[in-house]
DNA sequence: TGAACTTATGTTAACGTTCACATAACGAAA
DNA sequence: TTTCGTTATGTGAACGTTAACATAAGTTCA
């Protein structure tokens, strides 16, 4: 309980006998000290518990090593919580701390007001976790050159983005089925204008417009194992002839399934499925499941590795797509004559 | 692209015609300023574009009004994630800005290191959110009067926590097993240390106990849907007799569900199950699971009300237990004689 | 009428850094 | 020795706020 106020540079500075200012470079380690006040220095550091004033510091920088975190919550806030992890923990490792801000698009502030939440705090960068491109190009303007990178969506126009290659990874997925000699191909997408969604719709459409075949049966759900259900049901009952489906997401294609086992529809002898994440505990749903591997573990480094090249002004814009992985498991199996 | 240097106080101050604190005033909503110029002032910081500048606040006033997150990462990391996002949007709502540190067990750094981090910042606040409790008494310290919140794991004389009733919860899950006429139940644990873990294992052997079965036969997994098909395959091939399984968590039941079905085992009719989170998906599960359901929507509202009474000093240490529910599906049934 | 509050405003000094600039000490080159 | 460059250190002014204190103007009341 030491009520004694902080020690500043210039208690330091008085006890290692120097100017507050050789304290200073001391902490910075500029060059012009020689070693042996260096050594007095950091002595009365040690002594004094001395830890330096961000405040203080940013006050006269004006800029902060912090690096801000916008998140835009949405669906699938997991996915964008992993990425959160990812960023703050990489920032630490490049010796940045970590602000965040969540923006709840149904609640009633402006993107605007969140973004001044970490404008405000003077910061070095800023990372934007959003699934949808709407009013993204607000931000850009609102940053104002400060140091700015998407991940997942981004203005078109805007060079600094990383994201996953969702199209190519769908386009394969449902190229699988199709290899397989599938005809009747049915799609559960994410909710409408989510990035992912529509990039795994497109990808799904190319490949069935490629093999000439009409993508024209696809649902829409939300991403939830509750929604892949109900819309399993909606399309039993519909009647329709189909033997396969591309889930948008692992979830979804876990409650087909459920859906499907009801009415005593077996997978994949009666459908086959191919999901989408490649969740840790899909190789255990029955049957296992094949599906597209994303890998995240990227997004944090090359973020901060973006902001830092805008940082260090090197221009360079470049738009980073990672690279998912199909992974073949039993849920999907060659098309029986129905 | 304007090159202008943002507006500060002197600015609006010189455009309003008045003294820089009164603007000062103005803008901390004080008493003691006339109508007649708190609206000249006003028009002349929307004039200026003004917004203040945080850095200097606290660089004065010695405090920022931020509260801070320290995430001690384990094998859980999205429900801790979960946490964090909850705690983050209630602390913007309570006009507070986060920042965030993640402290990893296994990285060559010391805890010490990543609360100073945080401390560093002259925050309003920090919570903490954490599995094991192993260190955690030190970050009292080091906090040193500074508003403290622990999530999950806290050091136990230390009067502010909010946790889960896990013991409660697991001891009903196991009662529901044992009400349903199981005698050899095995409990698949969560890593030994974490307090959800070891709370759950508890509540099992109370339970047990209580109906003077001997809990004798625990295995301990590391959360995933895999180290659960694991531990099921070992269990099958050690031949031990048992008609009854309470897992620590879903994923962990999924594995198991998995492997017994490689055995031609069947859930309910040749072991019952009963799990723990509630996932989303687990009712889509085959069968859907009879589990606990945790509640973790009220972390943050009670973590940003606990730091707020000890900023207001409020005192009153109160150790808050959420209060998860029993939810019963298909996945137990009565025993068979076997 | 003026003493004593209350309300409204201004003056000035912190807060703990960094940074531009001035200066001191010391060799090396002339 | 003088002069000059390099290295080492100090001085003092910012940075943009808040807050203690001083002062001015109004209002109440004896």
């Amino acid at each position: 309980m030491s009520k004694k106020k902080r020690a500043g540079l210039h208690d330091v500075a008085k006890l290692a006998g120097v100017s507050h200012t050789t304290v200073s470079r001391v902490l910075n380690g500029q060059q012009y000290v020689s070693e042996k006040t260096k050594l007095k220095v950091e002595k009365a550091m040690l002594q004094l518990d001395y830890r330096p004033n961000l405040h203080a510091r940013s006050l006269v920088t004006s800029s902060s090593a912090t690096v801000g975190i916008l998140i835009i919550s949405d669906a699938n806030l997991v996915g964008s919580l992993k990425i959160l992890s990812e960023v703050s923990v990489e920032a630490t490792k490049a010796n940045f701390l970590t602000s965040i801000t969540t923006f709840d698009r149904k609640a009633d502030e402006s993107l605007r007001h969140a973004m001044f939440r970490l404008l405000d705090q003077g910061l070095a960068g800023i990372v934007v976790i959003s699934a949808r491109k709407e009013g993204l190009d607000e931000l850009v303007q609102l940053a104002n050159g400060l140091p700015l990178v998407f991940c997942k969506a981004g203005p078109d126009n805007f060079g600094y983005r990383i994201k996953l290659e969702n199209e190519i990874a769908a386009y394969r997925a449902t190229h699988q089925l199709i290899s397989l000699g599938h005809k009747k191909i049915v799609h559960f997408s994410g909710p409408h204008g989510l990035i992912d969604s529509d990039d795994r719709r497109e990808g799904f459409e190319r490949a069935m417009r490629e093999a000439h075949l009409e993508p024209d049966m696809i649902y829409e759900g939300d991403w939830s194992a509750d929604s892949g259900y109900k819309l399993g049901k909606d399309l039993i009952s519909s009647g329709k002839k189909f033997t396969a489906v591309f889930s948008g997401n692992d979830k979804m294609a876990l409650g087909l399934i459920h859906a499907l086992n009801q009415k005593s529809l077996e997978v994949p002898r009666d459908v086959s499925i191919v999901g989408f994440d490649d969740l840790e505990e899909s190789k255990h749903y029955r049957p296992a499941l094949t599906t597209v591997r994303q890998d995240f573990s990227e997004f944090g480094s090359r973020a901060i590795a973006m902001l830092q090249s805008q940082m260090a002004g090197e221009g360079k814009p470049n738009f980073e797509q990672l690279n998912p992985e199909l992974v073949i498991r039993n849920s999907c199996d060659v098309v029986l004559q129905k």
